[in-house]
DNA sequence: ACAACAAATGAGATCGATCTCATTTTTCAT
DNA sequence: ATGAAAAATGAGATCGATCTCATTTGTTGT
C-alpha cells in the first residue's frame, strides 16, 4: 500500500506538490501533474482516509444506533440513510442497542472515540436516557429518530405518534367499531408505544368510547394470544385491535387466524409502522405508514445541516393511513371462540 | 476535546508516560498513574481512535456490503454480525449496493481508502464480478456471504443453495406433488437464484418429474400473478411452487389468496431464506431456513481469523427445512380460476 | 554508603496527508 | 534583456497516539 511519499519520490516532486495534484490540481503545472498521476498509477496509490481524517479533524462518518435490525422498520430507515449518506460522501457506522441502556452507553462512547461527525440515534426512552444526558455535554451533533422530541433537548425526526395513533383509532371508529383495544410490546421500554397509547385513548374519549387498558405482550415482535384472550371473550369482546407496531400486528393476525378467527370478519387488526411486507399479506395489513425512507433521508440531511453548524428544528413528518384488508366493518362474530 | 498532550501537561509528565498509563498501566508508577488519570478526568479526555488507527495501521473496522436492507434476510444477518463484531471490539461500516455493479465498485474503493481491516460482501455475481477481480489484487481480507464459493477464489459463508433447494423440492415431492414450478426474481442478477433453480431441476429429474422453466418476476421482492397465470391454468396446472426467496413467496401467497386461491389447498407455496416473519403468518410459510444469525456470526469470526492471518476454508452451513402451513398435500383444485 | 541492576520516564521519530509560508521558477511588460 | 508580478514548488509543522531507545530515578545487596 503505497503512500504519497513514494508517489512524490517516483514523480520527483515534494510531498506537498503530490498532495496538491490530488486536492487542488490546478495549482500544479499540467506536466508535473501528469508525472504524479502516472507515478500514483504505477504504485497503485490509494489515499489513506485515516490520515486525512486525522489531519482534517473530520471523519465524514455518521454513527447510527438503532434498537434492532430484526425489525424492518429500522432496516428500511437505514437503507434510505445509507443511500443518502453515500450520496453526500459520508459513511455509516451502524450499531444495534438491543434496547439495552448499557449497550447504548458503550456504543455512543465508542463512536465519540471514533470521532464520528454526528450521531443518529433511536433510544429506548428519550426523556430518561443516560446516554442522552451524557451527549448533551458533548459537542458532537446528535439527532433522534422515531423518538418523540419531548424534553430531551435533541432534535428529532419522526411522525407525530399521538396524532397518528389517534388517526388509526378514528379509522376504526369511523367504520363503526366501538369496542377497540390496543396491544403493545413491553411498554416500559418504549416512549413511542406510550405516545401511541395516548393517541388511542384520546381518539376513544373524543368519540365518547371507553378506552380499554393496554394489553402488553412479552415481546415486541411476537404476539401471544393468551394475554389477549380475556379481551376477546364475553359480551364486551373487542371488535378491533390497534397494535403499536406492524410485527406485533402481523404475528397477532397469524395467531388469530390459526385459532379460527376470521380477520377482519371477527376482529379487525390494525398495525403501526408501515413496513413494506404488510402490503403483500393477505389480508393486507391496515396500518399507519411512517415514511421510513423519508425519515431516513431527512435524518441524514438534517444531521448534515447540523454538522455544517446550522441550527435545526425539524418538523414531524406526515404519516399516512394505509388501508388494508385486515380491517373491516364490525359484524356479529361468526367464528366460535372454543379454541381459545 | 482534549488530547494526550494536555493531559500529560496537566499531570506534569511526558506524552509517552501519559500514553503508557492507558495502554500499559503497570509500566507506570501508581502515583504517577493516578495523577494522569485524574488529569484525564478533569479534561474529560477521550482517546482519539483515528490517531490510534493511523499509528497502529489497523482500524478495527469491518466493511460490510449487502444488496439491500429492505430484505430481512440481509438485515437479520447484519444484526448478528453487529453483535459479534462489537463483542470482538470491531465496528461495522455498512453499505448497500442495490445490486448495482458500479455502486459495488465505488463502495469497495471507498472502504479500501478507509483502510477497513476486512470486507464482508454479498455481490450479485461472484463468478463474474469486477469488484472481486479488483479485490483479488489487494491484500485486504475479503469474505463472501450468501454467494456460492464458485471460482471467485474468495472464501464464502452460506448454505449449499443447490442442496437446500433440492430439499425444498423433495419435500413437495414427498407430499405427493408432481407438477411443481419455481419462481424467481430477475435471474440475471443473482447467482444464488441460479443455484436454487439447479437444485430444483435436480430434485425433479431425480424423481422422474419434469422440471418446468423458471418463472421470472420483474422484482426480487414482489410477485405479480400475471407472469404466473399460464402455469396455473389448464390440465397441467402446477400444484406447488418453490420461490427463490421468502419475500417473493409471501407476496405471491398474498396475491394468490387475493385472487381466490386457497393456499395450500389449491396451491402449495414454499419459500427460501427463513426470514423470521414467515413463522408468524397464516398460513405460516414453509421454507428453507438459512441460519441467518449463524451466517452473520460465522462471517465475523471467519473474517477475524483471516485478519489474524489464518487461512480459512469455511464449510457451508447447514440449512433446515422449516415446515409451514403454506404447503400441503396436493388435491384437486377447489377454487375457480375465473379471476385470473 | 555505594556499586549494580531494575524500574520509570522522557525525547524524538513515526503513521499519511495537508496546510502555511518561504523560495524558486515562469511569465509578461517595458 | 530585465525587473515586477504571478505561478509553481518545497521545507517544515501539524493532527493524536505510541514505539524505540536513551536517560534518569529508585531499589537491592553487601
Amino acid at each position: 500500500m503505497s503512500d504519497l511519499v513514494s508517489v512524490a519520490k517516483l514523480a520527483g516532486v515534494s510531498r506537498a506538490t503530490a498532495a496538491r495534484a490530488f486536492s487542488s490540481p490546478d495549482l500544479v503545472r499540467p506536466a508535473t501533474r501528469e508525472k504524479i498521476f502516472s507515478a500514483a498509477q504505477q504504485l497503485s496509490f490509494r489515499p489513506n482516509k485515516v490520515a486525512q481524517q486525522l489531519r482534517s479533524q473530520a471523519t465524514q462518518m455518521i454513527g447510527v444506533m438503532v434498537p434492532s435490525l430484526d425489525n424492518p422498520v429500522f432496516a428500511e430507515q437505514l437503507q434510505a440513510m445509507e443511500v443518502a449518506a453515500r450520496a453526500a460522501g459520508y459513511s455509516l457506522i451502524v450499531t444495534t442497542s438491543e434496547y439495552s441502556p448499557s449497550r447504548e452507553g458503550d456504543i455512543v462512547e465508542e463512536m465519540l472515540r471514533q470521532r464520528v461527525d454526528g450521531l443518529v440515534l433511536t433510544v429506548a426512552e428519550a426523556d430518561n436516557s443516560a446516554v442522552l444526558d451524557k451527549l448533551s455535554l458533548e459537542t458532537t451533533p446528535c439527532l433522534l429518530v422515531y423518538n418523540p422530541p419531548g424534553n430531551s433537548g435533541f432534535p428529532s425526526i419522526g411522525v407525530d405518534n399521538r396524532a397518528a395513533s389517534a388517526d388509526a383509532t378514528r379509522h376504526l371508529i369511523t367504520l363503526g367499531h366501538e369496542r377497540i383495544g390496543m396491544v403493545a410490546g413491553p411498554l416500559l421500554q418504549s416512549d413511542r408505544a406510550r405516545q401511541r397509547f395516548d393517541g388511542y385513548c384520546h381518539a376513544m374519549r373524543e368519540a365518547g368510547l371507553i378506552a380499554r387498558p393496554l394489553v402488553e405482550m412479552a415481546r415486541h415482535t411476537q404476539a401471544d394470544l393468551k394475554s389477549l384472550t380475556p379481551a376477546l371473550q364475553g359480551p364486551d369482546a373487542l371488535s378491533a385491535l390497534v397494535c403499536t407496531n406492524d410485527l406485533l400486528a402481523i404475528s397477532l393476525m397469524g395467531e388469530l387466524q390459526r385459532a379460527g378467527f376470521n380477520v377482519p370478519g371477527d376482529l379487525s387488526v390494525m398495525g403501526f409502522d408501515g413496513i413494506a411486507l404488510g402490503k403483500h399479506l393477505y389480508p393486507s395489513l391496515c396500518t399507519i405508514e411512517q415514511p421510513r425512507a423519508d425519515i431516513g433521508r431527512a435524518a441524514v440531511h438534517t444531521l448534515l445541516a447540523m454538522i455544517r453548524g446550522e441550527s435545526c428544528t425539524p418538523a414531524p413528518l406526515p404519516h399516512a393511513l394505509r388501508k388494508g384488508e385486515s380491517v373491516g366493518n364490525p359484524t356479529s362474530r361468526k367464528s366460535t371462540l372454543g379454541t381459545l
